[in-house]
DNA sequence: ATTCTTACA
DNA sequence: TGTAAGTA
């Protein structure tokens, strides 16, 4: 059975534990909020809470840094990367559907 | 005891 | 950039 310590979307990690996963500072991980890529769950106190999904995204990004992108050039292609895959997904699936009707 | 967040200077 | 005050 599923737990929903086990959904990507679950915001199990906090600012230090996601950092040190991705060997990078804090300061990155919330530059990446201010530039509209990650919007981490808060807990009550107010702290950031990042999910998988948070993380996947953040490392991709700390990847398009390192070519020598800026951080907002970065946000921005991480950002329309994302809903590239969502697309071609949603093109597929339409593509089956279509598929199936028309045997 | 240390880290994280916001606010403000 | 740095400090302060409240969290976790």
């Amino acid at each position: 059975m599923a737990s929903i310590f086990d959904d990507a979307n679950y915001p199990a990690y906090t600012m230090s534990t996601a950092a040190g996963l991705l060997g990078v500072q804090p300061g990155f991980l919330r530059s990446l909020g201010d530039g509209g890529l990650l919007h981490p769950a808060r807990s009550d106190g107010g702290h950031r809470r990042y999910s998988r999904h948070d993380l996947a995204m953040a490392e991709r990004a700390r990847q398009v840094v390192d070519t020598g992108m800026n951080l907002a050039a970065a946000c921005r292609i991480v950002q329309l990367e994302y809903e590239v895959a969502r697309l071609e997904l949603e093109l597929a699936q339409a593509r089956a559907q279509i598929a199936e009707l028309t045997a």
